[in-house]
DNA sequence: CGCTCGTTTGAGAGGACTCAAGGTAGGTGG
DNA sequence: CCACCTACCTTGAGTCCTCTCAAACGAGCG
């Protein structure tokens, strides 16, 4: 979903900065906002009571989140926190529910954005459903930077325990399983960057 | 989303009979239908090349499935099956638009479809956040079965397997892992049958 | 009764996690 | 230009626990 940053102003929307590593929403309580990403990075995700965190999603700019919750009435399934500096427009449903009313056009984006998050979340269960941690990875890779018809590789634009937090698994493991890939070369590592 | 039975066969749906343990559809294989089951039960589930296999839902009488592929003209993200004799409607993309335009206040029953699949599937990361047999099994006891505010159990209504296949863990760990929240009384076990 | 499907228990191996320590790149300040 | 700092990456050793494989038990049904 993405609604132009002067229509979102126009209906009172509310630009807010938000420094790195501060939260925005939290697990589990009630939805008040419609949020959009301005600039910057927002980090969905669910922690554990060991202090665990597994990343649902990585926003860029332009990428709003929390609609699902808001439209439910249910309270947040995820925590929201930016990864750094960011600046995100905030507005109320009983407003949001007023762009819609004056721009119907914006409800096919609705239903495709749903739609997109609801294959989205599906194709990540190929992460859950193998235990081996390279095959984890692999799918990891595939789903969120599949491959290209040309051969070549992207650079993935994630820490090590970023993807770890994506699989849930532990630094370590990743590390080890990915030196291993780089050997059987279904990875490249140059100047410790990842590339698939 | 539920579509009346009557307007999906005027509209050119069909029904369709399916034996327990038939397949409706493959994982990566293109969508073409809207599926609503009618009777029985339909498994959605993803599979890795050891045969595992991973629940992603299990749909009663009255819920479709298939259609976030379907809308997106994307490959399924899972594959379904039948997990008892069951009957459900098929009906094509084109004819399923014609029902929407003639019944406009369907797209908000779509809507909200959509937004709770992707908050159910939210909820479902907390099994995957967390390491532990128990933490997983109470979790998704929570989600799928959440305690009401009387004390009284109810039955779950899945096999062993079932459980261990929503939570990715083996049945043996899922039984033994049972029998300690017994214990604890955290669940109840009367007759091999569970209780949450 | 005998079959089938699901549940249960046991013993052993493998591998991810844990904890601890060190290495390296990039940025900052003097 | 160099020393330092911080965040991230890497490696090692040992423990724990889930998985694996095998076998037996129990309930429901024709």
């Amino acid at each position: 979903m993405n609604i132009d940053y002067n229509i979102l102003r126009a209906y009172g929307g509310v630009a807010k900065k938000v420094a790195k590593d501060d939260l925005v929403f939290e697990e589990g309580t009630t939805p008040r906002f419609f949020y959009q990403v301005i600039e910057g990075e927002v980090m969905l995700f669910c922690s554990n009571t060991d202090g665990k965190e597994l990343i649902q999603g990585l926003l860029a700019a332009g990428k709003s989140f929390g609609e699902p919750s808001l439209f439910l009435e249910k309270n947040h399934s995820y925590s929201a926190r930016a990864v750094k500096d960011s600046v995100i427009v905030i507005i109320t449903k009983d407003k949001l529910l007023n762009i819609f009313r004056d721009y119907p056009n914006l409800t096919n984006a609705l239903v495709k954005t749903l739609a997109e998050r609801v294959h989205y979340q599906s194709s990540l269960f190929k992460i859950w459903v193998n235990p081996i941690p390279e095959e984890k990875i692999m799918s990891f890779l595939e789903v969120n930077y599949p491959k290209t018809d040309m051969n070549e590789r992207k650079e993935i634009p994630l820490t090590r325990q970023q993807i770890a937090n994506y699989i849930g698994l532990r630094v370590e493991t990743v590390i080890r399983t990915l030196v291993r890939m780089k050997e059987a070369n279904k990875v490249e590592i140059i100047n410790r960057k990842l590339f698939y």
